[in-house]
Formats: C-alpha cells, sequence, structure tokens
DNA sequence: CTGAAAGCGCTTACAG
DNA sequence: CTGAAAGCGCTTACAG
C-alpha cells in the first residue's frame, strides 16, 4: 500500500463537488451552506477520517486551540502532592469536549515561568493560560498584563490584577476545623501551614490566628513549611518538643500530615489521644494510614473544570467574572478525638 | 499605548534589508547566508522579541515540535502516583532544551486513548508519543504502527512490535530482593501485584516466583492489584490473615506498600518485627511513615529523559534502538528485619 | 550568498 | 446558498 497524503478540506471538496469554504463552513457549524450539502460534507469527512491540520487551523484563525499550564514546584514535591494530577484530570474534562489540549511545563523558578509565558505566547502556542500558587505581591501579574496573554487564577480573590479567578474559601474551612477541635475540648492547637508567601496560605494563617483568639484557644501557632514531609516532620518534631505541647495540629497538606503522624508514633505519642491531627486536601493517602487522617476536602477535579471554563470564556472574548468554588468540607476521621487529661 | 502586532520575520527582514528566506535560514542555522548577516538578523530578532509562530511553522514544516503522553488511569489512582509527575518532569528537561513542548491528555480507557491517538495525529498536534503501561497483548502497538506514528514504549523490551522502547531490568531488581529477605531469614514471602495484564506486572510474577523457588522458599504467592491503597489495604489483610501468613511483602507500588503497613498496625503486627516490608518505586512517601519502608527505587526523571530523547530521534528518522535504563536498587530501611522466631 | 515565489491547509471576507 | 481568492507566517526548492 503506498503511504496516503493526509485528508484535506480540498480532497473533500473535490469528492463533494463544493468550494473549499464550503467544507469549512459545514465542518465548523457556520451558516452558508445548506443542510443538505452540509450533510453531504459531514458524510465525507466521517468516511475518510477527516481530521482538521491543527497548524493550518491555527494559522489561520489564529488560534491555537491549546492552553497552558506551567507547575513550579521541584519535581520531587510535584509529585507526591495529588492536588495537581487531580486538577489536570477536571482541566482535560472540560478542554477535551471542545478538542483544546493542555499543554504542560514543569519549572524551576519564576523566571523560568515568566519565560515559558512569554515564548508560548510569542511562539502562538496556547491561547490563554491557568496561573497557580497565587503569590502576595505576585510579579506574574503585571507580565500576564502587559502580554495581554489570556489568563485566569486558580485561588484568590484578590490580588489577582484584572485576572478572573476561581477561588475557594480557605479562611471559612479553617473556621469550621478550628471550631471543630475548639468543640472536642481542645485549647492549645498548631498549624503547620504551607510556604509563607503564597496568598493561600496568608489567608489560612489569618483565619486560624482569628479563629482560634475567638475561642479562647491559649495558645494556637502557626509554623511554616514548604510542603515537603521532611519540613512536615521537622516542624511537628519541634512543635511537640514543646513542654507545653499543642494538643491538635492542623497541616496545610496531606504528605506533610502524614510525616506528623510519623513523628508522633516516633515519639510515643498516641494519636488521637495525646494528639489530634487535620489534614487539609483531603486525598486517599489520607485513608492509608492509621490512624486514617481527618482532613479538610474539596472536589478539585471540579475545581479545575471551573478554572479551565473560565479561561475558555475569557480566550472568547465572553465577558468572565471570578467565581467561588464550593469550600473545603471537613471529614472527621480517626485522627481526631478530645485531647486525654494530662 | 496602541496593541502592537506580533513581529514576523517579514518585519526582521525590513528592518535587516534582506529577504524572509535569508531569515529563516539565519535564525534556524542553515547556511545560505553570510555571517555577517546572520548577526545582524539574530541581534534585531532579540532586539524586537521576535518568536516564531508555532502555527506557521508548524504548517511548513509539517512538524509540530509538541511530543504527546496520554495518561490512561482513573485521576483518583495517578493523583497519588508520584511515578508519573517525576516521569513529566524527566521528559521536560529533555523537550524544553529542544523548545519541544508536551501535550498531556488524560484518558479513561484503551479506546479513548487510541482515539486521542488518532486524532492528535490527523490534526497533526504532536510529531510523536510516548507509550506507558504497556501490556502483554497491546492493541495499541498495531494501532501506532499502522497510523506511522513515531512512538516509543516505557516498558518492554519484548512486546513493543516495532517500536523502540525503554526499559529497565525489573526482574533483577526483584531477584534482589528475594535474596535480601532469604538473606535475613524468610521463607514465607508473598507480593502483592499490579494489574496482571501490564508487561512489567508479569516480569515481575515470573521473577519472583522463579527466584523464590529457586531460594527454597516454601511459599512464595502473588496476589493481584490495582495499584490502590484499597486494594493493597485488602490484600495485605487477605495475606495476614491466613494461618500462615507470610513474614515478608514485597509491594508493586508505594501506595500499597503504605496501606499494608497501616493494615499490619491495625492487626497488631510489628513491623519489621512481625512482617518486613518492601515498596517499589521508592518516593518520598516512603520515608514519611514510621517505620520508613525498605524501598526498590530509581532515577525515574532519567527514565523519563532516556524515553524523551529516543523518541526526538524517532522522530527526526534517525537510527534509534532500545536503551535499558539502570535498574531499581534496593534501598533498606526500618521496615524490613529477620523475622522473629514464632 | 541572496532574492523572489510557491506552498503548507486552513478561515474568512467579498462577490455573485 | 455558493465560489473564487486572499491571507495567516513560516519553510524551502529554484534561480540568479
Amino acid at each position: 500500500m503506498i503511504a496516503m497524503k493526509r485528508p484535506t478540506i480540498a480532497d473533500i471538496a473535490q469528492r463533494a463537488g463544493v468550494s473549499k469554504g464550503a467544507v469549512s463552513y459545514a465542518l465548523n457549524g457556520q451558516p452558508g451552506v445548506s443542510p443538505a450539502t452540509r450533510q453531504r460534507i459531514l458524510a465525507i469527512a466521517e468516511e475518510i477520517g477527516f481530521n482538521p491540520n491543527s497548524a493550518a487551523r491555527a494559522l489561520s484563525a489564529a488560534t491555537s486551540n491549546a492552553i497552558g499550564l506551567a507547575l513550579r514546584r521541584p519535581a520531587r514535591i510535584l509529585g507526591i502532592e495529588p492536588f495537581f494530577m487531580e486538577l489536570i484530570s477536571g482541566v482535560e474534562g472540560e478542554l477535551s469536549a471542545r478538542s483544546y489540549a493542555l499543554t504542560l511545563q514543569v519549572v524551576a523558578t519564576v523566571e523560568d515561568e515568566v519565560a515559558v509565558y512569554r515564548r508560548w505566547w510569542g511562539e502562538r502556542r496556547v491561547d490563554g493560560v491557568l496561573i497557580c500558587d497565587l503569590r502576595v505581591d505576585d510579579e506574574r501579574i503585571p507580565v500576564l498584563d502587559k502580554l495581554q496573554l489570556p489568563a485566569v487564577v486558580i485561588g484568590g480573590p484578590t490580588h489577582t490584577g484584572n485576572l478572573s479567578s476561581v477561588w475557594s474559601d480557605d479562611a471559612a474551612a479553617l473556621v469550621e476545623t478550628v471550631e471543630y477541635l475548639a468543640a472536642l475540648g481542645h485549647r492549645r492547637i498548631a498549624r503547620v501551614g504551607g510556604l509563607p508567601d503564597l496568598l493561600h496560605t496568608e489567608i489560612r494563617s489569618q483565619a486560624f490566628a482569628d479563629a482560634s483568639k475567638r475561642l479562647g484557644m491559649t495558645e494556637a501557632i502557626t509554623v511554616s513549611s514548604d510542603y515537603s514531609g521532611e519540613e512536615g516532620a521537622r516542624a511537628t518534631r519541634r512543635l511537640l518538643s514543646n513542654s507545653r505541647r499543642p494538643t491538635g495540629i492542623i497541616y496545610d497538606n496531606d504528605v506533610m500530615a502524614i510525616a506528623g503522624l510519623g513523628v508522633a508514633q516516633e515519639m510515643g505519642l498516641a494519636v488521637p489521644g495525646d494528639l489530634s491531627i487535620v489534614a487539609w486536601d483531603d486525598s486517599p493517602l489520607c485513608q492509608l494510614v492509621h490512624p486514617a487522617l481527618t482532613a479538610l476536602g474539596r472536589d478539585i477535579p471540579a475545581y479545575g473544570a471551573l478554572a479551565a471554563r473560565t479561561l475558555l470564556a475569557a480566550i472568547a472574548h465572553e465577558p468572565t467574572a471570578s467565581f467561588q468554588a464550593e469550600p473545603s468540607r471537613l471529614t472527621p476521621r480517626g485522627s481526631t478525638a478530645p485531647p486525654r487529661r494530662a
């Protein structure tokens, strides 16, 4: 068999006895062809297994039908956080329905990340990007704004410049958690927070401080970390070595919470008897350990899908806004209980 | 400020006083321009921040400068396995040096996966693809072959049809592990394997059976699972409920090993006293738990980089071959010890 | 070494 | 409703 040239709209036009323009209109659901002609064209396209050349389409329509996602975390940490893969699968659910592709890039620094955006936009590789890990004073925002690259922030809702965002109410979730621990009888609680310059860390820290003060907690400190297990373990060790150690700890991710559980066991403390543990971003990991971890969870794929829809709307120049996803909900499991009387 | 049109080679040509063709040659390092002209063109391109339109380049060069990766795992499982993110970061290290992009797609079924390949290739979205999770009788192989879509298999080295592959010697790693457990004094060991229709599962199962027989193990059974924590826990419970329970278990991934550790603790068995645990695909997760897990690890980013290089060579029509990556190496930690005398 | 031109496969005004 | 044609921004033979 001779290697066949891939079919083009010219082939379809020839077989249907119409112009290439008519084929284009028919294929794209545009007006300009009669229903009968459209049917015929569609049937031929289907029959010969036609797929439009994305480069040709991109070149003439000035649209790439791809969106970009740059992830700036060390591979070591990226891999063990289920968050991103779940987010990605939600994003793709939305994209593939419209034949959009996702271009992914792992970057090391914010300079690299910004360079990737410039290159992608300059090359017309993507029609827009999704931004993660919003910072309090985020240098990406002005760059994106200047570039006029359509972008949606996953996070916020403040500090997003002119960009739309999708966000969930972390403060509310944290208040719910502190109230839950207070109701169990905890008076000394701590929090192992994520990277301190991330906006959502700031929001959570503030909510934690406010809620614990309001509820009459005698101590309520936040220790910063980088989401890695090692840092989570180190922070836990420091907290538990204190003579007035906390009876409950809230962790900003699942990985650190699991590391914290390991440290407690290593130090001979019973969970939940001596220490209650709450993990943010519930994931299957939380149910792998013993006891299973009480966790704050949300539908991350739905969050990603919302972000993708918002970005697609921005790309289509539809009026967009910032959207609030559902807040994280607390699922009590075996790692939380009233504190044992000293 | 007026929104500026993005610069094209025509702009550069005009400013340099040469033809577009000369600009193209200069930019792509082709012969056909004098060193002085090339310098001048490059300087102008740099100055005005020129990036070639990827669609135009793709259309005329019939190359997309992107490769595709379709991942077929439920989002739930994909997220908690560090393997893929580490693989991806290794792949990208190789791609970004050559300005190649990675197009990622999460799929649910093999039919969807094959449909994605057809569409990508039909649309000329990608120049080649990387294939994971090779099966014993893999329907993707003949499709890719027929499509003439350049592809490299991550896995093998057998059952890859005409495709090149990168692989590591799982059998050797498993033999090393069984020998290690035997040297510690274990006589009854078990294995919780991955999906049974994956080729590497088959290879590991065979090696496990052979090695344990050769070393005089009285019992050495493999239980199949799907890599999820729930299945790992269930398999562990079943194995440990046996009156002649194993004193050591090898798990095909980290997640199941951690779940198994949880089950042992739940059943009141000491690890490593009553049960030794070995995890495949060492990851930071293995050091999160207490005791830390003895694990088989390899440099996954390097594995991904090798795969990317091989695919790029295949795309460039360079002669390619299958490459063997380093085998997994065993890192003993706290979860393995001589079995306690019953 | 350089220029002029065709062509990649689409989309989209513009005429009929 | 349909056709003929220009144009998107590159690459690449083909002449000079």
